[in-house]
DNA sequence: TCTGGGGTCCTAGGACCC
DNA sequence: TCTGGGGTCCTAGGACCC
């Protein structure tokens, strides 16, 4: 049996339990560029405000009673943290799948005590962290999924769901797991409009129609075990770090800074996992909600002659390739920029090449930017070529920055931005 | 004026191999 | 008229997830 804890209106609620004065109140949290509503307390869904929605198509007279703030992921992360040390505390085993849900399964806990385990792991994550959650029970994944879903509408927050249960015909199929708004589309053309109708479909024509995905999904529905949990994190086959700028960004001088600045931060994300990148990835975009304006996407990568994990390699890679796809100056109004590092390995077993040169201090000065950067803060210590802030932050906020006006402090997560008693 | 970021998996088609 | 069979690898695009 599996369980699926989930945080309930997780960025909303995190917000929430460091600042009581949102509570009862239609809480927003934007996306980066404070652009888009991607989380949402239920006051805020109750006034209409859907998932994803830009901020700016809201009513005025809704906006104005919103309380919105700037997502701030840092914060997030660590709540999150200590909500899956609870869980290991509690369960034989968990897997982080986001950061607001994780499985858990119930090996080892008899039948009659699941739902009280169950209860009480809500409990002491609602007193120790502040965070409302709740837990859905099935046999397979995606049952626990969809036990979580109608979890969400009890007062109780712990609901089990078992395959054939007659529960399945009152959730629409676009609430199952792996089921999207294109699939939704077509399924409810067939008639397949519930999750129960997707139980009972053909599993034959649904393969052959819809691909082995969603036929692996009905099998699941109905109690087959397709998918186990993955209690250890996957190695990650990619790392991106991409923005959409605050103001378009004309100069190759400014895009080449934008370009640095992601570099510099999708390197210290390879670092921390030990991994060594084998490949380059760097895309540029105009601004596609502006038709009217001349339109650029150009994208381009490179393959590295032996894996790095040295900045300084990225970035001389990453600036060619923003110096090969730029066009002219004032031709294009840049929006936004991506970095990818692909081709991920592992630092511990790497494949030399014969005509590489391994400098053996590069791994030396790496660890010390990450050191710095972990005791004084990030950006204490980067390259000229990335823009960066001192402390005092007396260097200029660069053009293209993202805009954030109304972040929360991070209160778990800097000394100098701890919660005040009084 | 304003429109997120970071991932995974599957499939189809083409190039290439013997 | 008939024009092999079986495979791998790579890429792009599309779907999904939170």
């Amino acid at each position: 049996m599996f369980g699926l804890v989930d945080g309930n209106n997780f960025y909303a609620s995190v917000e929430r339990s460091f600042n009581p004065r949102l509570r009862g109140q239609p809480v927003v949290i934007l996306s980066s560029g404070d652009g888009c509503a991607i989380a949402r307390s239920n006051e805020a869904k109750a006034l209409g405000v859907r998932m994803g929605q830009p901020i700016h198509e809201i009513d005025p007279s809704i906006r104005k009673q919103l309380r919105c703030l700037s997502a701030n992921f840092g914060l997030y992360g660590d709540i999150s943290g200590r909500i899956v040390s609870i869980l290991r505390d509690l369960f034989p085993a968990v897997e982080v799948y986001s950061i607001d849900e994780s499985f858990v399964t119930f090996d080892g806990i008899p039948e009659g005590e699941r739902e009280r385990v169950a209860r009480e792991a809500r409990a002491r994550i609602l007193q120790w962290t502040g965070i409302p959650c709740c837990v859905g029970i099935g046999p397979t994944k995606t049952l626990a999924k969809l036990s979580n879903k109608r979890a969400k509408s009890t007062a109780h927050g712990v609901v089990t769901t078992l395959p054939l249960s007659p529960a399945l015909d009152a959730y629409p199929v676009e609430d199952v797991w792996g089921v999207g708004r294109k699939l939704t589309a077509r399924l409810g053309a067939e008639g397949i409009l519930t999750a129960g109708d997707l139980v009972r479909a053909d599993p034959e024509t649904l393969r052959t129609r819809y691909g082995v995905t969603l036929a692996r999904t009905q099998r699941e529905l109905q109690g087959e075990l397709c998918t186990d949990l993955q209690d250890e994190e996957p190695e990650r086959q990619q790392i991106i770090v991409s923005r959409t700028f605050g103001k378009d960004v004309t100069s190759l001088d400014d895009l080449q800074q934008a370009v640095a600045t992601f570099t510099q931060r999708a390197c210290e994300k390879l670092r921390a996992r030990s991994l060594m990148a084998g490949g380059v990835w760097v895309w540029l975009n105009t601004n596609a909600f502006k038709p009217g304006m001349p339109q650029y996407h150009p994208s381009k990568a490179f393959n590295l002659i032996a894996p790095t994990s040295d900045t300084r390699e990225v970035l001389m890679v990453a600036q060619g390739l923003v110096r090969a796809m730029f066009r002219g100056e004032d031709q294009y109004r840049y929006k936004k920029a991506g970095v990818g590092l692909l081709d991920l390995t592992h630092g511990d077993h790497q494949q030399a090449d014969l005509f590489a040169q391994i400098d053996p201090r590069s791994k030396s000065l790496m660890e010390v930017m990450d050191r710095a950067n972990a005791k004084f803060g990030r950006g204490s210590m980067g390259f000229a070529s990335a823009a960066w802030r001192a402390r005092d932050n007396k260097l200029a906020k660069p053009s293209w920055s993202v805009k954030r006006e109304a972040l929360s402090p991070a209160y778990t997560t800097r000394w100098d931005q701890l919660v005040k008693a009084r």
